[in-house]
RNA sequence: GUGGGUGUAGCGCAAUGGUUAGAGCGUCAGGCUGUGGACCUGGAGGUUGGGGGUUCGAAACCCCUCACCCACCCCA
């Protein structure tokens, strides 16, 4: 087909799925900034190496799944692949971490991956990102939670699973890091090749592959979990009290990891059976070390991310009540005279009106009338100039009547009609 | 990047290798001059994704290519 396309995993967003998208930020604006979140617009495009850094340059990614290129003086530019690292930059650069104690940012917009699309998943797809700067306490972790289930419920989205994991401190993870490895080493014969490869560069990622030789191996592998230091323990623990006292089950799942490099402690992930193979629509966690990383003082951090595609998958399609609509009929060029100052009136008084701009037959402008839902059309031909007045046919219930034709009088009229 | 599936009208679909590729929905127009939905009639709308091949004959079979979907991978 010769004609233009939207790029691979690139699409248009319209229809019930444009209401839906309003819909899933409406709703999250609305919790958000109940609890104190501020919202944060970044650029979509940042420097290549603000990426490479944050999320770490052994992730995939980075590696292979960023819209990388040069621009003209040469420098390396990337559509930002998730938000959080442009947030980081915006607290530093801003200074924000010496004007307040807790920064609660939320940012709502499109991330890009060079991945190939499937169910769920696009080259550009939009989240909603929440972050919380500044403070290390469990608390933090379950307020977040606790707001994805003010919103899920808000949405009616009902059937959905939070697992929960720790993927403990620097610390605690090398430890585990370099057990963990000697546990495959001597198993290396029954990974498949992708764990091979995860073995040396991010062994905790073996838990997350589906080959069923793989999950036989591991599942008899040592648990970050029962490695914790003691501050983790008490972290993780202190988190699923929290969770406890807002009264939402969490399921621990001992073997969630997460794909980027900055993630400590908690972990989360939100998924639904409805969504296909990526079923994930809400993620996030702990990032404690990112900040200072960044060049920053040492701020603990904690952050999620909701995908609004997978979420409106999710999303049924709230139907708004349609607006009465007028329809403003004419007959002839004498009667178009009269469109400019309808319109006018019309919306002076914050009334929707529409009208053809051809006009055709009546009955062709009937049948646009009612295609468009209209509540009353009004009539205007060479007779009801010639008597000055213009018909109105209250679409519902077919009565028709008359009035003066003076359009700011008749809007008033159908303004008070309407209320 | 790798596999599998699917590409026919604006949309969702039909058509044993055999006339001029069809119907539905939508759209436009008309149904005694200026009145909507239902109903009736008619019109417009196609390079059968694209290119090549096999054949007397291809939407269909073969090859290549592109796009979309699903899965791997990865992740929101």
């Amino acid at each position: 087909m010769g004609k233009i396309r939207t790029l691979r995993g690139f699409r248009d967003i319209l229809g019930e799925d444009i209401e839906k998208f309003r819909r899933i930020e409406n709703v999250s604006r609305r919790y958000l900034e109940l609890l104190g979140f501020t919202e944060i617009a970044t650029p979509v495009l940042e420097s290549t190496d603000l990426f490479i850094r944050s999320i770490g340059d052994a992730t995939d990614i980075v590696e292979k799944e960023m819209f990388t290129f040069a621009d003209l003086g040469g420098d390396s530019l990337t559509l930002r692949p998730e938000a959080t690292a442009g947030i980081v930059r915006a607290y530093l650069q801003s200074g924000m971490y010496a004007k307040e104690r807790i920064s609660k940012l939320f940012t709502i917009g499109p991330m890009f991956r060079h991945e190939r699309p499937q169910k769920g998943r696009f080259r550009q797809f939009h989240q909603v990102d929440v972050e919380v700067f500044g403070s290390n306490d469990p608390f933090v972790d379950a307020e977040l939670l606790w707001m994805i289930t003010l919103l899920l419920e808000d949405l009616g989205v009902k059937k959905y699973i939070m697992e929960v994991n720790s993927v403990g401190c620097k610390l605690c993870r090398e430890g585990f890091r370099a057990m963990l490895v000697s546990y495959f080493e001597t198993r290396k014969d029954r990974l498949c090749e992708d764990c091979l490869r995860r073995l040396d560069r991010n062994p905790l990622r073996i838990f997350d592959c589906k080959n069923l030789q793989c999950i036989e191996v591991s599942s008899g592998s040592p648990l970050l979990s029962d490695h914790l230091c003691t501050g983790c323990q008490d972290h993780f623990h202190g988190f699923l009290a929290y969770m406890d006292d807002f009264r939402i089950p969490v399921v621990v799942n001992k073997r969630l990891v997460r794909g980027l490099d900055y993630y400590t402690r908690t972990v989360f992930e939100i998924t639904s059976d409805e969504l296909g193979a990526q079923k994930a629509f809400t993620a996030g966690g702990r990032y404690d070390n990112l900040v200072e990383e960044m060049g920053g003082p040492e701020t603990p951090a904690i952050g999620l991310a909701i995908g609004m595609e997978r979420l409106a998958l999710l999303v049924g399609n709230g139907e708004l009540p349609r607006k009465p609509v007028c329809f403003f009929a004419y007959l002839g060029e004498k009667a178009k005279d009269y469109l400019a100052p309808m319109a006018k009136a019309f919306i002076d008084q914050g009334l929707s009106i529409r009208y053809s701009y051809e006009g055709k037959s009546l009955k062709s402008q009937m049948r646009y009338a009612d295609s468009l839902g209209a509540g009353f059309v009004l009539i205007l031909g060479d007779e009801e100039i010639s008597k000055n007045v213009i018909i109105v046919r209250n679409m519902k219930n077919k009565d028709q009547f008359e009035l003066p034709l003076d359009p700011p009088g008749i809007a008033v009229e159908l303004r008070q009609r309407f209320h």
